[in-house]
DNA sequence: CTGTTATTTCGATAATCGTTGAATTATGGA
DNA sequence: TCCATAATTCAACGATTATCGAAATAACAG
């Protein structure tokens, strides 16, 4: 449950959405480092420190790759974010904002 | 988009969070001040402070009721955070984790 | 008006945050 | 080995945060 603050709190920052975002974007098999720092420009310091941040709160994880290291987005933790913001910050009111494609056509009322 | 950060700050606290969800549970009618404070026995004071916050971020309303203030959770604001991780932090991958009832059945797909 | 209740505002404080420059570690190539 | 590349760690800084006690404001009752 403090989970989620931390999750939020590591998403509470521009550049850090930005870098999570961006290895959203990079897929399962993430992005290095480096291509993070080029791709929005940001100083190596600097973003090792925001990775750090989104890496203890379980958003992704890091692997050595040769000189690289390869950070990658960790969905199951963000689903779990979006599944407890759904259920605890909606409850029983309407919520979910409909799925994105292939939502379903508003029915008709039934008269009594 | 730099609406999501300061919703998603927002919520990044603990007192905070559990205050949006007093509100999300009180309904649209939302509650008083001080009903918040004593269900999680916080000071007045702080708790203004959390109030304002939650409600820059665009998550909460407040209104004069006699001599208190009732604040009430604003559900298409949350909507509207949801929808933003769900389209920009899962982009591609499955993500929406399952509306929590009345889930469509899984389709089966249509063979050539 | 006076007093009471409900809430906010103000000033101060300790803690945490985001960024920077400089130094450091780790890996691989010549 | 020596050098270059990729990234992290460290110390410092100004800025923001969450909390507190005390004072102020707002609405109502007598």
């Amino acid at each position: 449950m403090s989970d989620a603050v931390v999750a939020l709190a590591a998403l509470a920052q521009n550049n850090r959405l930005d870098v999570f975002r961006f290895l959203v974007q990079a897929g399962r098999e993430g992005a290095p480092a480096g291509m993070v720092a080029a791709g929005l420009d940001l100083p190596p310091n600097t973003l090792s420190f925001h990775f750090d941040r989104l890496r203890v709160a379980g958003l992704v994880t890091a692997r050595r790759e040769g000189r690289s290291i390869i950070y990658a987005a960790k969905y199951e933790q963000m689903n779990a974010l979006i599944a407890f913001l759904t259920q605890n910050c909606c409850q029983g009111v309407q919520c979910t904002p409909a799925p994105v494609e292939g939502q379903a056509r508003k029915r008709r009322k039934i008269p009594a």
